[in-house]
DNA sequence: GTCTATAACGTGATAGAC
DNA sequence: GTCTATCACGTTATAGAC
């Protein structure tokens, strides 16, 4: 029977500690901004022991790339492919926790492009959902109703980058929408709420123009 | 009289294949990445060149950050400032010509916002339109209208975002709906020149939304 | 597993010949 | 102005004691 399942703090191990901690400055700095120093120092932990457990700064950055990719296309990939729901439910399901996900990780999609621009488009072969979205039941839906005429006819393809650039446009860019906007943070925050109830209204009639 | 303006090629000039080379190799790489072998390299160039020129990478970076930045935003305050159109006009003015920056320039709002993310929100400190958009002739224009009656309630802000998001977000994920939506560099492009006229009619819709 | 000390390397910058 | 050679430094990675 097992019997060692007692631990508490999952930090207490070094190795997940330093995990974290690269998490949090690579997302923060980008790959080639960051120094292993910086990791340590966040982790509070000895420089030598990154080398010690990762072998090597590019090695404990594409596990954490991997991580992160995979982590955050299955919660989209959930999304996209509830069955339960309909098509407008659908996008007040996705504007609602997408925006929820950003809230909580605000950093993670300017991470993922950085690192992209960067590193190549390559990351993005072994992630699952990435090339998958098309597929999804989501957008199935969509092309039914635009086939029965519920909704007018838009490239499934700019569909999905309206939806997606609602939702996510203003965290990618929020230092200079606080800036020209003139908010604190919490005011941002506010706003990003807001947006959870308006975009599936702004969808709508996106859909149906004219 | 003026009599040395014989010069025809521009980028002879050696200070000047020095900052196109900058330009280039930082909006693809970002400061970090790159490096000052890169730079020599790409204007082909003796490195130590750079240093005779522009005294360090630093500043040779500050240089082209400050001349993009001022750059971008002078286009894109002319077209939030332009007196003789109707807000009808403007929001396709702009999806048209700030598109059309975009589709010759893709580079350069994931290159700002990358370094705003590294070196911080400062870097907007002296970029004059950058604060002004909210008192722009469009924005005006814009809260005439609503307060008029002729279009729904949205939140300024809201609405500026709704823009440039429609605009912008396709360009700073390129890579990803290009693999997503299977597409050619050309079909890409071809994408974008749709929504030139497309967004005018998303955003007059959602304006009009109940 | 964790630490200190240091090696190995890459990069920005400079000196000095031409 | 341009080049070669090299320095100075910061960073990643490792050796070896504990």
């Amino acid at each position: 029977m097992p019997s060692k399942n007692i631990k508490k703090k999952p930090d207490i191990n070094t190795e997940l500690k330093i995990k974290s901690a690269a998490r949090v400055v690579f997302q923060k700095k980008g790959y080639a901004a960051t120094r292993t120093r910086d990791i340590a120092e966040e982790a509070q932990v000895n420089l030598a022991l990154i080398t010690y457990y990762f072998r090597s700064k590019e090695k404990l950055f594409q596990l954490i790339m991997v991580e992160t990719l995979a982590n955050f296309f299955q919660k989209l990939g959930l999304l996209f492919n509830d069955e339960a729901s309909t098509l407008e439910e659908k996008v007040q399901l996705i504007a609602e926790k997408y925006t929820d996900l950003l809230l909580e990780d605000p950093e993670i999609p300017l991470f993922i492009m950085s690192e992209i621009r960067s590193h190549g488009a390559a990351v993005l072969k072994n992630i699952p959902v990435a090339g998958n979205i098309m597929q999804s039941v989501f957008m199935k839906q969509y092309k039914e109703a635009v086939q029965k005429g519920k909704i007018i006819q838009m490239e499934p393809i700019h569909f999905l980058i309206n939806l997606l650039g609602l939702v996510v446009f203003p965290f990618v860019n929020s230092p200079t929408i606080k800036k020209v906007g003139d908010l604190t943070n919490r005011q941002f925050e506010q706003l990003m709420q807001e947006r959870k109830k308006l975009i599936p209204v702004w969808i709508n009639a996106m859909c149906h123009a004219r």
